[in-house]
DNA sequence: ATGACTGCCTCTGGCAGA
């Protein structure tokens, strides 16, 4: 009898809603589950004030990318420092909301995102959203260009398909699962990238966010937005993928649960 | 049902989120 002992890395995604508020569970998270990549969206926090010594405190090294009261994302590694690659999505001087961080950790590549939600729609919200994912696959086909094993992941806002959403019905009018919204997602798996929760989930039915409102959570009332795409390095490499989701329920929580997703080396 | 909750900055109410 042979065993094969594979060596696991852990990269994660978790939408925070607030960095300062979630602390408690944050720290909670890291050190139960100790992913060696953790990406974090909504921050909502100014650079000055990121809390990075509550993290090199409990072995993370961070990079963090943030503006005033709104959006945000940062980049965790456990015991050795990210290499940043790339800061703000390349693609529109203008744009100067924080959502687009990149780092190579041990040669693979991270990209952390945080996608524009995109609503109400129609209106100028909704198109900065469909004009943000075509600077992205602008980007990610550079990234396709080197060949280096990539993932990327994070809060995408787009709910892929109706297997996804808890109701159709209810988010039909949502910026998150319109034909635009999602054609522009297909688009991006169609150049190559791999959906790793999807891959292993085929028939749907996997949630990462529960509204605060109306109960959402205690009627298992959410949808699938919180992505982690692989590129075909990775993806021959995928192991298992999933979703913290005990962590939706628990005190003071983000409306978001963390994804996972576990690659041999 | 134009609802519901939560965080942010501090115009402690208005905005944004999804």
């Amino acid at each position: 009898m042979r065993v094969e002992l594979w060596h696991l890395v852990k990269i994660a995604s978790f939408n925070i809603n607030g960095v300062k508020a979630r602390l408690p569970r944050l720290k909670e998270w890291l050190q139960e589950q100790r992913p060696k990549v953790a990406c974090l969206q909504e921050v909502k926090s100014q650079d000055a004030n990121f809390p990075v010594s509550e993290f090199t405190d409990i072995g993370y090294n961070a990079i963090w990318h943030g503006q005033k009261s709104f959006n945000g994302v940062a980049i965790l590694v456990d015991g050795e420092e990210p290499l940043e690659m790339q800061r703000g999505l390349p693609g529109d001087d203008e744009d100067e909301q924080a959502r687009y961080l990149e780092a190579d950790v041990t040669g693979v590549r991270i990209c952390n995102l945080y996608l524009p939600n995109g609503n109400p729609l129609p209106g100028p919200k909704f198109d900065y959203k469909l004009a943000w994912m075509e600077r992205l696959q602008t980007r990610l086909r550079e990234l396709q260009s080197l060949e280096q094993p990539t993932v990327v992941l994070g809060d995408f806002n787009v709910i892929p398909e109706d297997k996804d959403v808890w109701s159709t019905k209810a988010m039909a009018s949502d910026a998150l699962m319109q034909p635009e919204s999602r054609d522009a997602y297909r688009r991006l798996l169609n150049d190559g990238w791999t959906d790793a929760i999807d891959t292993l989930n085929p028939r749907g039915g996997v949630w990462t966010f529960w509204d605060y409102q109306a109960g959402a959570w205690q009627r298992d009332h959410g949808f699938r937005i919180d992505h982690m795409l692989l590129s075909p390095e990775c993806a021959d490499r995928l192991v298992a993928a999933g979703v913290d989701k005990e962590y939706r329920g628990r005190e003071k929580a983000s409306d978001h649960a963390p994804v996972w997703v576990e690659l041999r080396d």
